[in-house]
Order: C-alpha cells, then structure tokens, then sequence
DNA sequence: CTGAAAGCGCTTACAG
DNA sequence: CTGAAAGCGCTTACAG
C-alpha cells in the first residue's frame, strides 16, 4: 500500500508539505495542494490510521460495552451511538457482554489497549475489576442505561419509576391485585431500580410485593421463561407479571404458551423496554419505552465532552408507559375472564 | 499511561528484552521473565496495541459491514461472528450500512484506513466504488449472506430454494393460489434470489407471478407496509404475502393490522428469516429459517483463512422452512374459513 | 511556504 | 540470553 513517502516522491514534495495538504493545514501553497492531490489520486493513497494514531494519540474510536446485542433494546441504542458518534467524526468500536463480567473484562481491556478516546459502558454487573481500573485509569468514560454507584462517571439512563407507577395504576384499575416481577440482575442497577419502582407503587396502593412474587432473572430469555414457570406453580400464582426487560417478556410468553394458557385471560403480561414487534404479538404487549435514541445521543455528547476535557453531563429522561392488550382490556375495570383461575397443566 | 520504556527502566533491561519476555519469546531467561512480569505489575502496564499494529503490520481486527443492525438476522451474524473470531484472536468492528451504498463506503473506508486484517460483507448494492475498490486492492475479504457477482471473493450463505418450494407447497397445499411476494432490492442477491425461487417454484404448480405480485421492497419494515397496502387495494388482492425478510413482514403485519383485517383468515404470511418473535406474533408466523451462527462462523473461518494466504472456502447451507399458523390452519386443506379455531398451542 | 529531523511505542534482524 | 539500532507511517515544532 502507498505510503506517504510515495505521495511525497510521487509529487515531489517533501513528506512534511505532503502531512499539511492533507490535513489541510493552512500553509501550503495552491500548487503544492495541487500536486499532492494528482499524487494521492494516481497512487490510489488512503493515510493509515494507525500510524497516525500513534503520533497524535488519539485514535478518534470510541468503545461501546453492552451487555446484549441481541436485545433489541441495546441494538438500537448502538446505532444511535454510532450514527451520532459518526456525526462527530468518531468511529464506534462495539464489545458485547453478554451480561458476563469476564467478558466484559475482555471487551473494556481489548478497548483500552487499542487506545479508544473514549468508552461507553452499560455495566453488566456492580463493577468487575476491569472496569474499575478503567474508570481509575482516568480514560474518559460515560455510563449508559446502567450505572455502578460510587464511580465518578457521567450517567445517561432514563427513569422508569413514573412510568411503573403509571403501568401499577393501569394493573390495578384493570382488578390486578396479585402483581409480580421478574426481575433483572440484582447487581445492576436497572435489576434493581425496576424491583424498587415496582415495590414502591404497589405501596401506594396498600398492596406488597412478597418474595416469592420476585423472580431472579437476569434480562435474558431463558430466565424469563424459568421464573414464569416458577411463578405459574405456585399455590396462589400472580395475576400480573411484570417482566424487567423485553426478552425475559418474550421468555414468559414461552413459558405462558406452553402450559396452554392465555394472556391476558389467565395472566396479564407487561414489559421493560418497548419494541415493535410488541405491536404484534399475540395480544400486544403493554409495556415501558425508554427513549433509547436519546439516550445514545446524549450519552456520546456527554462522552466527547469528556474527551475534550469538559465536565460531561449526566442526562435522565423520563420513560412512558404504552397501554396495549396484554393487561386486560380497558375499560371494563375487571380482568377479562371472570374468573383468572389456573388452568390445568396440559 | 507507562510504555514499555518504563517497563523496560524498572525492570533494569532492555526494551528488546521486554518485548520479548511479553510476547513470550523463548529465548528469555527466566529471571528477566520474572522481573518483567513484576515490573508490569507495578506499573499496571498494557501494551499499545496501536504501535504494535503499526510495526507488524497486523491489527488482528477484522472489519464487518452489515446491511442493518436493527435487523435480527444481521444481529445474530453479527454476534457469531464476533464469537469465532474472538475465539481465534480477533476483535471486529462493526459498520451499519443501513442498506445505503454510500453509508457502507463509509464503513469501507474506515475500516480500510484503520487497516484491519480482513473484511466481511454483505453488500447493499451490485458494487460500489469503495466495495469493488477494497475488493481490488487486495483486502483479504470475504462476502456473507450477499455477495457481488463477478468480484472473485469467498461467499458465505445459504441457499433458501428448496425451503422456498417446500413453503409454496405449503401455501399451495392450504388451497392458495394467488401468491405474491414482497421482494428485496433487485440490486441485491438476496433480493434476487427469492424471488426467482419463488417464481420458479410456483411454476412447478403451473401458477404464474404476475408483476403485480411482485412489490418492491428494501427489506425494512415500512417499505413491507407499502408494499402490502398496494397489495391489499388491487382488484383482485393476492391469498398468500411471502415477505423477504423479517422486517418487511412486520411491516406486512402493520399494514394488515391497520385494515382491520386478520392473518390467515383474510390474507396469509410467510417471511424469510425466522426470529424468536415469530412464536409469539399473532398468528406465529411461517418462517424460513437460515442457519445464521454457521454461516458467522463458516464466514470468519474463511476469511481467516484468506488472511494466512490459504485459499479460503465458499460456502453454501440449506436454509428450511418452520411451518406456524400464519398461512392458514394444516390439515384442513383450504385456508381457514369463517372460523378459526383459535389453539392455545404454537 | 517548505523541509529535515525527532519521536510516538512497539518488534525484530543483527551482533555479541 | 541480551542489547543497540533501525524502522513501521505518520505529525509537528523548529529553522529557514
């Protein structure tokens, strides 16, 4: 590949004159310019990043470390980061944690030593030594979603707890008494905040939250799909479920279509996280939506003004509650079918 | 942040020596090992894998470029994708083209600049400059999912033709006879490919494709709305919409949904693609399943392959059909009249 | 406006 | 087994 030596042979220019027309630079004169950009064209010449990122060290690469990418709400939440981080100039480098710690490990370590300028993180977990060190390390950093308590970092996130109590007010006025959660990782705190959020509504309601309406989840599928059926063998099993994110939602669909059971007639269903096909599912899922693009936005706002050595804000939007089938239909102040009773097991 | 100078100083070696004791060099005493490792510690030295990229001429990155991350069929590539090539060594970058040609030039480029090792894509056109460009320079790459004829590269994907004909047998069998398809860019192969199997495998059947049951679709979900309206407002509307992709069908569902009217009762649905989703839709949607981590994997190891100058094999797997209740009710060998039975069953 | 030179942090022949 | 030195491809003070 040419190099730019070759520029500089090639338009007979030294490889200094060559640097500043390429980067524009103010002093060059036009016909230097010009011969530079005949030479660049015949060459087919390209600069080479890394070289250049090891001399101005900045790689202009920024670090996103979700813990799912098979979510589609941290899917979308990526592409707004890339497309407003494409926006500034910036690349996005995407490490997925799969909500592993060691793996998040891996990623933030792998970032780090590829020199990003800056990384974004939605911590998996209450702070594994990798990311602490990185937040220690004085890398510019910005928390998105997620947030670990005691570390100095700007947090983007948006705030669930208006929208739950509004979802509690729509269980409620539907007849829901008996109300339950899956919830997320205990470690992080969306696990938490959404338990607490929910706890705290059902208080205003003079209804509890007893431990074995809280399901251990941890915001994939298959744990939805698990505490679903926990909750469906119980003595006495909840009429609503409340599921902390969309893919332990779709877990508990699983779990409610195997045993030949009907939402929301033999159960209400609700969900963190807002998808589109929530809109079709069988019925419509009733469910928080956080304003994900938003939050990818700010989130890398808050991470270049870091870079650039400014204070870097942290953002909370609020979420909101859309109203579909999966809780009952509205308006008849009573669950669908008369009587919610637990069905016999196929 | 310490380099290897400091290493070197606090250890009392060289920096030749460092460097060789880091990378595991066999011939370091184990003295010089032990005081190395012990000055890393100290100094909580990482190495810069920018200079290091810059004197090997190696980044061990291997560059990505999806036609859209919002698609979960794309997601899940790309998460194959990235799983084997960590597992060999490499990290990857992802680029979204969002099925823009201009877009992925971008990605193209970038990544080109950062000089990663190989490219994989899944192009969103016939060629764009910077594609056939990167393909002439002589990147190691390889194409997946799409690729572009006469570009002399490995291509990994799957071969949907027999499910196509086994999925218009199905519609066939259900008593449907008017078919249409909502197809991808006729600039994709993808995009080509279904259709061409669907119109032959219609002919089979002695059923033709007229132009007017061919919609024109960029494989995201509104163009899948459009393309369905227009459907719905012909004279004579098709029986059966077989989306090509996943996306497109949710569009299908939106537009359907809009009309009031109910899937398979009035108009039955197919998609291309499968997506945990599609158990849940309402109805479940017919889907044709690709084999997607193999072809991540298959992807990578080809392209890896190409990186160490061996050849670098195509590959080509058999995609099938999941029949769920979108085209009507089986068994009963006429679409599902007046009323369905409404199962608790996927 | 232009060029020679230093240097970013590594790796690796070459000598010893 | 170890070290001095060159060099990867750039950018940027420093001189002119």
């Amino acid at each position: 590949m040419a190099s730019i030596k070759d520029v500089a042979a090639e338009a007979g220019l030294s490889v200094a004159t060559v640097s500043r027309a390429l980067n524009g630079h103010p002093s060059v004169s036009e016909d230097a310019r010009r011969r530079v950009s005949a030479a660049v064209e015949a060459l087919g010449y390209r600069p080479n990043a890394v070289a250049r990122s090891l001399r101005t060290d900045e790689t202009r690469t920024l670090g996103l470390v979700i813990s799912d990418v098979m979510n589609p709400y941290f899917t979308e939440l990526a592409r707004s980061v890339e497309e407003e981080a494409r926006a500034l100039g910036y690349s996005v480098i995407i490490g997925n944690a799969d909500e592993r710690p060691d793996l998040q490990d891996h990623h933030v370590t792998t970032l780090l030593d590829r020199r990003i300028d800056g990384l974004l993180v939605s911590p998996t977990d209450g702070g594994s030594p990798g990311m602490l060190g990185a937040a220690r390390a004085g890398t510019p950093m910005v928390f998105v979603d997620r947030w670990i308590p005691g570390v100095d970092v700007p947090v983007v996130r948006s705030d669930g707890r208006a929208a739950v109590r509004d979802l509690v007010a729509h269980l409620h006025g539907l007849g829901h008494r008996r109300l339950a959660i899956i919830a997320g990782p205990a470690a992080t705190t969306t696990g938490r905040e959404r338990v607490d959020a929910f706890r705290e509504a059902l208080a205003a309601y003079g209804l509890e939250l007893p431990d074995a309406y809280i399901g251990q989840g941890d915001f994939q599928a298959g744990s939805g799909r698990r505490v679903t059926e926990g909750f469906l063998d119980l003595p006495v099993p909840p009429e609503a479920v409340f599921a902390a994110d969309n893919l332990m939602a779709l877990g508990a669909l699983d779990a409610i279509r195997a045993r030949g059971l009907r939402v929301p007639d033999d159960i209400a269903l609700a969900a963190f996280d807002d998808i589109p096909w929530f809109v079709h599912t069988d019925p419509p899922v009733t469910a928080i939506a956080q304003p994900t693009r938003d939050l990818g936005r700010a989130a890398v706002r808050a991470l270049v003004d870091r870079i650039a050595g400014r204070p870097g804000a942290s953002v909370t939007l609020p979420a909101r509650l859309v109203v579909r089938r999966s809780c009952g239909e509205p308006g008849t102040g009573r669950p669908p079918s008369p009587s919610p009773v637990r069905r016999s097991t196929p």
